[in-house]
DNA sequence: ATCAGTGCAAACGATTTGCACCTCG
DNA sequence: CGAGGTGCAAATCGTTTGCACTGAT
């Protein structure tokens, strides 16, 4: 059920040594942007899940997360923000379409948008001649369940 | 030129010391937002160059602009977000209306941007029952010179 | 006079870095 | 085998906090 790493295809392009494949696979399962501690603990259960029949129990280092996830950024496999009240980044993969998240200000949870409403943003909107590369969109709320 | 302080009418409902007033009068001349070591600095700038007629250089702490800040924000008095690739917080005055800003990448200028193109978006475009309470927006590009 | 605000230094959490060792390709 | 990745511990950066003192109301 866990074989995950066999039936994952992994970018070419860079050194795949077991961490990197492992937090590549937290991402690609992460439902949500995931902070570096978050990914850590994904990290460590699934590394000790793997190695529980008798193999020992490798240590790993919250340090090597930062590098894989600074790895990543450089090539594009992930992308690092940070939300408007919290100082901690949170890195999620880079699954080709943009997506905004709404959320929520009690649980806390991240709901992904379907829509984008800067779709129809043209330049001349952000002041005469500025070149729009790219944005950044949170809406803040309540969820359903907390209302 | 510089009695602004005399100019300025500070909101009630909280102590103004000279400390307090001099972060308000920063943010109320920033053109756009700053963090908590650009505010020090100045704030440092504007006491020493009201005191250089022989008082005492006071010394400051970057510890009470923080709580200054955390002060303000509280009071509503200031706004405090992050800029996606910064770790740091940056503050800027409550004027009333919210703004949004196109961010240069080059030179790292913030725009001001007069239109907010979520305006006329409807919380049912968050997915069903959330309850849109605000929002941040941020463009990213190159501005007229830069480009 | 009183109590909130301040300066200072130390604590803190998130992230980064130097170095010796290890591992993928 | 060799370049690059990793673990560990210590450094760094932005921010917060405890404490004794100062200052605004």
């Amino acid at each position: 059920m866990n074989k995950q790493n066999e039936k994952i295809n992994y970018p070419q392009g860079i050194k795949w040594t077991k961490q990197r494949k492992c937090v590549y696979d937290v991402l690609k399962l992460a439902k949500e942007p995931l902070n570096a501690h978050q990914i850590y603990n994904l990290v460590m259960d699934k590394m000790n899940e793997q190695e529980r029949s008798g193999v020992r129990e490798g240590n790993y280092a919250i340090s090597t997360i930062y590098r894989i996830l600074a790895a990543f950024e450089e090539k594009h496999l992930v992308t690092k923000t940070n939300w408007m009240d919290s100082g901690t980044f949170v890195y999620e993969l880079e699954r080709g379409q943009h997506t905004h998240y709404a959320v929520c200000l009690s649980c806390h949870k991240y709901i992904p948008l379907q829509i984008c409403p800067l779709e129809h943003m043209h330049a001349k909107e952000a002041g005469e001649g500025f070149k729009i590369t790219g944005h950044k969109l949170e809406l803040y709320g309540y969820c359903k369940e907390c209302r």
